[in-house]
DNA sequence: TAGTGGTCTAGACCACAGC
DNA sequence: CTGTGGTCTAGACCACTAC
């Protein structure tokens, strides 16, 4: 089996054995319910050690594609939707991965300084300067989040100089060195307010999905604050947990109509 | 640097070890975005592989309590109020360990066929039968959620088994069991019918946070699928991830009135 | 009892951060 | 350059499942 170049070619070993598993499991060579070869069987058919090939194991265990318990074969647990977290993060990159047309308007940019929210969320004293930029996001044209994001005065001063429709912030960011490696996200309800109504073009009253997120640089340093707005039936926020490990994605929303 | 019984006398080293940093760590003697030691320095210290080590830092990365980045030491990314996925999984595990006093009424039971959507989350043919349980979720008597779940039939078996005020049906479907091993969520919005409204004493037309849940057991045999409707302001769902993996938590609706 | 995944060790080399 | 975490190996033993 020759698994270079499945994930890169410059990527490690457990990365491209886990992306010829997860290909497998796409293409329907393990279908859902069916066991997995055991450990020691794929070692030996990728080459590797039995180390490796639990690393690699364990991508597809914490993507929710398949179980594992001490004493049974890994079992497929059917293919999943679940988004990297370059895609979770970037409503640009999000956008793009389901085909959609992304799109960002700045609305509104304050130069400010923190209140006590926001203060405590940047891990900044309280008064500091930050920047406040509040934006439409669309997809295809239709409004479909209003995101109020805050910056800390180093990260805001490259946003503030982005032309207003620049499609994606994120990755400008990137290029000037700013480096996301975790987020908090909470996801509530909240009622549109005069802002929201007119943007999305709905009426002030209507219930919006809410998502808050700070976001941090490897060296724990909040590099954003930001609360997202959306649309009911836009969006849906989607979530696989196990015994074992975790992982969220975020999905257009598209399921049914219940019946229970 | 004795660490037997930190997470129980049987659990694994690495679990102990985890326990014992996250305790450090919750106690103050590693302050947030301080530096942990190596990984070389613990090992020595805990007496065990580096390997060993690495494990436990695995399990505090996925909490979203330590970053790490090739080349320079691990920062604490402050105390995290996770919960395990026996807290995200029960209502009544989860209230518990919020300190509230967890309430159930079961509402309807059906006896009846699974409809499409049933058929295609459970995994069984349509007609298949499946069990329907409409029940009223409270904390510390006050009415918080609306719990809709169809059963397998094995598993609605037990459940309709079950006396009406029942505080928990997971427990006892764990002492039959049926073992709860991976769950994926769905979360959205969605408006009160007249169940919702009569149960939690909102109108009919207010926005509720809803919570999709799909679990199943170590073979990937699906157990419950489950739609439940919160009280807005009673609880929001909780994420973080990041470049290496994520996690997720649930927890009351606490946090201030924004200012962005 | 045989097969399997879970845990653990002791080493090795590499890529990257920071001096 | 040194220190660090990331990756990988080749073994070992154990706990659990299924027959």
């Amino acid at each position: 089996m020759d698994v270079a170049g499945a994930a890169g070619g410059r990527s490690p070993i457990y990365r491209r054995v886990a992306e010829d598993l997860r290909q497998a499991i796409l293409r329907g060579d393990y279908a859902s319910g069916a066991r997995l070869p055991a450990e020691d069987e794929l070692a030996e058919r990728y080459g590797v050690s039995r180390g490796t090939v639990r690393q690699a194991l364990g991508v597809l265990r914490a993507d929710g594609l398949v179980t594992s318990r001490r004493g049974t074969r890994r079992v497929v647990l059917g293919p999943s939707r679940l988004q990297s977290f370059e895609e979770l993060r970037s409503f640009t990159r999000w956008a793009r991965s389901l085909g959609e047309e992304p799109g960002g308007r700045v609305v509104r940019v304050e130069h400010a300084t923190a209140d006590e929210a926001e203060a405590h969320h940047l891990r900044l004293p309280e008064g500091a300067s930050v920047h406040r930029v509040l934006r439409l996001r669309t997809l295809s044209g239709r409004p479909v989040m209003v995101e109020r994001t805050t910056y800390p005065e180093r990260v805001g001063a490259i946003v503030a100089a982005l032309p207003k429709g620049a499609v994606s912030h994120s990755e400008p960011l990137e290029e000037h060195g700013v480096i996301f490696a975790d987020a908090d996200h909470t996801i509530d309800v909240v009622v549109a307010d005069a802002d929201d109504a007119k943007l999305l073009g709905c009426a002030v009253g209507d219930p919006l999905l809410r998502e808050w997120r700070c976001t941090t640089d490897p060296g724990g340093t909040p590099v954003e604050w930001s609360q997202d707005r959306y649309l009911p039936g836009t969006v849906a926020f989607t979530v696989h947990n196990s015994t074992a490990t975790t992982a969220l994605g975020r999905q257009l929303d598209r399921r049914p109509r219940t019946a229970g």
